[in-house]
DNA sequence: ATGAAAGCGCTAACAG
DNA sequence: CTGTTAGCGCTTTCAT
């Protein structure tokens, strides 16, 4: 009835019944019911945002953005976790779906079969984030890990390390670390170098899991002169660890990570890593998204957007 | 009719059409629809989690502990983000009551009139997490900031320091940072001892931050032998400032910190903190949820549950 | 063990 | 400008 209109504020309502509805829902407490008004319209206004975890700063920062970007519009995010896990994403995703979503932002090309399906078979548009480098069920948005990781081989070949070890997450959980890696050796044989050493390592990374891992793969190969990390906080740990040692940086040893966060910022050294440029993926996503959706689901040409990570060379990198 | 049977094991079903319905759903890619299940059913099993930030760290974990208590449960946590912003929350309320939830677990005590208002209204359990001080709507877990305060200050005291400064986020949006300071200078009054200098300032708290303020505060009140920080993270960059300085810590300058931040673990030395039980904070309310929801309603005796934070002194503090 | 019918609280088309 | 009438896709209750 007319309330509804006024709740929406459409249609041509007088200004005095307006008034007198917006009191009366005042008074009663009123808050309406998205529930019965979604099964009604048929608009749902949701966006899934499906991350592998919270717990890992680069999540939380895409979120924002995305969150920043829809602020003023009708879509809210609800987020799910993952886990990393893809039976996780199935169940994640099928829940999610099951409240007939608008849109989905999904971070990561490789899902399970019954996943892409159910991606593919939703009917909204689906923009998977973080990486570009596969096959994108719609759009995509986000970095060439693997040219991340050649680039970073460039660049420190370019200084003259010759003696590298990687140390990471283990492999199988994280793909987008595992393209890193391959661009990384990939662009190391090109130019006849070999990793000498490498280690994968499972659970949080922190920066004492850094100084470890280092400590243990120094003792193991003495003769290292560079040291790759997954990321930067077990590069810091390794960079800690490293001056403690008085170990001279990176003269005798280099260092790098990954993901240039910004909360290291301060460390007695600035540790050479690589942007995943996640502010920029959470607020493309958002708007690739919106456009989608204004569309009307009319001509849906998938679309890519790579993204170009920006390497800081920081102080452990550039020994010339 | 059956197919909603089957699809939600309920009644009695002949295995054989059962069987016909599973398959048909599977090959249809049907996905229910539980907007619409929900509008029929009055359930909802939807948790919203109203949260200050996701940038804090803090939040996604006690989200991660509330996400875990809830895993095998028929609840699924849905969160909103208020930006420390009370008009926000209320906005991020009114959005997520009328999505009907079960239940509400949201941060801090302090809320508007017509938050409370909502909250008071929706008929549903509620629950105040990371702080006691105050009067819940209804249930309450958390620790108290202000004895954390008092503790701290006690602590620091029994080592002898007396020219004491502290730094900090701005207090009118942190209600929780403002009370632990309440309850420092409280206890330090007691000991006729006084803040000698403090510094609120605004924005993300990093290591950067803290060498900065660090660096300030001491340049401006070089007697200063102790500093308390309203985090960890400001803390542990005033930690490396005194180091790269040379001050002999904690001989010549003791620090603290707070929230038990696990990430730092690895620097040079290790800040003295507290921790803010987040963990078990996210476990308890959720735990605490369900028991309210099972009760069905019934005996709605408010409770509050304050956990007990434990002091780690670190290298920062410890003087004899 | 299965089908039929009546809503859940709203929105969307129509009438007036 | 305002009221009326159908559903939205499920669950629930009541018959069969």
């Amino acid at each position: 009835m007319t309330v509804s209109r006024v709740l929406r504020n459409r249609g041509d309502v007088s200004a005095a019944t307006r008034e007198k509805v917006l009191e009366a829902a005042k008074t009663l407490g009123y808050v309406p019911n998205k529930i019965a008004g979604a099964l009604a319209s048929q608009r749902v206004n949701l966006v899934a945002v499906i991350i592998p975890s919270l717990s890992n700063m680069v999540f939380p920062e895409v979120l924002s953005a995305i969150s920043h970007e829809l602020e003023d519009t009708e879509l809210q995010p609800v987020v799910g976790v993952t886990d990393y896990l893809p039976e996780k994403e199935e169940k994640v995703l099928f829940e999610m779906l099951s409240w007939r979503p608008s849109g989905i932002i999904i971070a990561g090309l490789e899902h399970s079969d019954a996943s892409r399906a159910m991606l593919a078979a939703a009917g909204i548009p689906v923009i998977e984030i973080m990486d570009i480098d596969g096959t994108p069920v719609d759009c995509a948005v986000g970095i060439s890990h693997r040219r991340a990781g050649r680039q970073m081989a460039k660049a420190i070949l370019k200084q003259g390390f010759e003696a590298i070890g990687f140390m990471g997450t283990k492999m199988p959980l994280d793909h987008r670390a595992r393209k890193r890696f391959e661009g990384f050796t990939e662009m190391l044989a090109k130019s006849g170098v070999e990793i000498l050493d490498q280690e994968f390592y499972e659970g949080g990374s922190a920066l004492g899991k850094g100084r470890e891992l280092t400590a243990d793969m120094m003792a193991r190969s003495p003769d290292l002169d560079f040291l790759y990390y997954s990321n930067d906080l077990i590069g810091a740990g390794g960079l800690l660890w490293a001056l403690d040692e008085g170990i001279d940086v990176p003269k005798r040893l280099g260092l790098a990570g990954f993901n240039n966060v910004e909360l290291l910022q301060g460390l007695p050294r600035q540790l050479a890593t690589m942007d995943a440029c996640r502010r920029e993926i959470g607020e493309k996503a958002a708007q690739l998204l919106l456009a989608r959706l204004d569309e009307g689901g009319g001509t849906l040409g998938s679309e890519v957007v790579e993204l170009t990570p920006t390497l800081s060379m920081g102080d452990t990198l550039k020994r010339y």
